[in-house]
DNA sequence: AGTAATGTTGACAAATTTAGTCGGGTATTC
DNA sequence: GAATACCCGACTAAATTTGTCAACATTACT
């Protein structure tokens, strides 16, 4: 059970527009080098993301795309849900309104599922942008230069 | 995100046998009726599951499949290792001879999967075939009958 | 005004995966 | 030897994934 490129791409994006947030809109050319995203493709995702209500993109030369809101008001959770859909192991627990199996009044298999998607949701509702741009620093720009001098 | 019918399947199938642990083979006909499952599909399924070496075979008539070990030895990961493959959200984290990407010595979405994977296998390699038919009999034989008289 | 830069849209399609189906085997019991 | 059951490999329709492409719309800059 692996991600689609969709939400491995797009979570890769929204990072480097978060990286960026606050200083204006980046082309996409831009985000799909730094990335290694085929940019036609980053094309259709990111247009998922706008419609999703997560960037908003600035149209003619000079323009690009930004993050609607600061990255720490941003969770990981709300890029894949976009882009994948919920993140469960199974229908009956991703939607609410799914239909039970009619296997008896409970099924135990779902109980597994259900616990697996707690347990997934658990890391992706916490974790933000913000929390991923301040590993990267703490990553690449570790104790060894000054920050200022 | 959702598994594929192999390893909901299997694991249904799975749990229906541990139900019948130590009572002899049950046929892949009853095991496909009590669980909704195509037969001629879960055939397949469960080769996998034998070759895994998590069932074993009894060929001929009154033969079956019977678990090879305790349904308490064996866990949900194991049964959906077999069939899905590592459950893990990205192959840079589900293989640990995968190739990292490389965008920069650490690529921080590498971080998110792999924050993504543990929480999913402290629950599925905490949860053996036990725990569910445990749960199975709590919630349908629950405090209305006695069990003896 | 013109042009280059950029986002927008919709159509297309190759490759892969999923979710089975089917038919003819083989082993075992009765 | 007949019935029961597993075993195996081939086949396939449908869906999904992972893009590509071309034409168009909008804006900044000169």
């Amino acid at each position: 059970m692996i991600l689609s490129t969709r939400g491995r791409y797009g979570l890769k994006a929204m990072f480097e527009l978060g990286l960026h947030y606050g200083k204006g809109p980046i082309p996409l050319k831009i985000i799909a080098e730094r990335q290694c995203i085929p940019e036609n493709y980053l094309e259709q995702l990111i247009a998922i993301l706008r419609k999703a209500g997560l960037v908003k993109s600035v149209r003619g030369a000079q323009g690009g795309y930004l993050m609607l809101r600061p990255p720490d008001q941003v969770t990981v959770a709300q890029v894949l849900l976009a882009l994948e859909g919920p993140l469960a192991p199974a229908e009956c627990v991703a939607d609410p309104e799914a239909p039970r199996c009619r296997l008896a009044d409970e099924c135990v298999t779902r109980s597994v599922w259900e616990k697996i998607r707690v347990s997934i949701h658990d890391v992706i509702d916490a974790m933000t942008l913000q929390h991923m741009i301040e590993e990267q620093l703490h990553l690449h720009a570790p104790t060894s230069k000054h920050p200022k001098e």
